[in-house]
DNA sequence: TATTGTTATACTCTATAACTATA
DNA sequence: TATAGTTATAGAGTATAACAATA
């Protein structure tokens, strides 16, 4: 290991650690880490089979039964565009939002007592710092780092 | 969502982009997520089944299969220990272990380009703020946050 | 022909329950 | 009895290949 890859490692380090607590948080719901993630993007996103396959790094056939499966449990619906026939349009239900927006809270509840640990000053700090490494000051970058199945 | 969770969010938006860009690597080298993070684990220790299990926040029986598939490849090996013939010591291979550091070393030349966007005083404190919110100052809480399946 | 999505298949990951073997 | 580990089973997640419907 190069004698400077001590960020690096600390950003695999934290990630692990975030990782736990939505698995853990995820699976008392019993949602995974992915259907996590999908409900997370309908809460601002209306997209279809293929976007969300691409949103998220997957095959278009793994999409499908993702969303079959959340469909099953009331949390997103399929609806066929009228414009283009072959496309299937993904929505979060009202259901699936509650489910979202309440997992979130969880989540930043567990989370607080470990961002607790720096002062006021510091937290700006590392939210700033974090954000420019994943390119969201400025000109948005986004989902850019993501993906490539 | 509270106003100040910024932080919060900001560490869950950089973490899924850390996994993603080990579950990339690792897809490239057929390992799942958890064998990178079982071989990684093996690096620096030889545990116990049972031990393993609790590092990784996962039943023993999902261990036995995880140890079963990763041996089947030859990148770890089970031995069983001569003072408690209950227990199974594992270990990694030298086969395992290069290809433990080359996976570290892709990983980390991956997320360079990210990491490269800071200055090097601010690489530092952002390790230093990191490591402050992880535990990993003064006394190691180390593992306090993982688990808990 | 090309694109969108689903289905069939196969494998990994995961937990629960039942088991074996030690202690 | 209690602990360490495996096996049997079942379901979710995943990709590949083949397919249907639409463009």
């Amino acid at each position: 290991m190069k004698p400077d890859d001590a960020l690096e490692d600390a950003l695999v380090r934290v990630s692990f650690r975030v990782m736990a607590v939505l698995t853990r948080i995820g699976s008392e719901h019993d949602l995974s880490l992915t259907q996590l993630r999908l409900l997370g993007l309908l809460r601002d996103r209306r997209p279809r089979m293929t976007d969300l396959a691409a949103f998220l790094g997957l095959d278009k056939s793994t999409m499908s039964g993702l969303v079959e499966r959340a469909e099953r449990r009331g949390l997103v619906a399929r609806g066929k565009s009228p414009e283009d026939r072959r496309v299937v349009d993904v929505t979060i239900t009202p259901a699936g939002r509650e489910l979202a927006e309440r997992l979130q809270e969880e989540v930043n509840a567990t989370l607080a007592p470990f961002t607790d640990r720096l002062e006021p000053a510091d937290r700006h700090l590392l939210t700033h710092l974090l954000d420019t490494i994943a390119g969201n000051s400025g000109h948005s970058d986004e989902e850019r780092w993501l993906n490539a199945p």
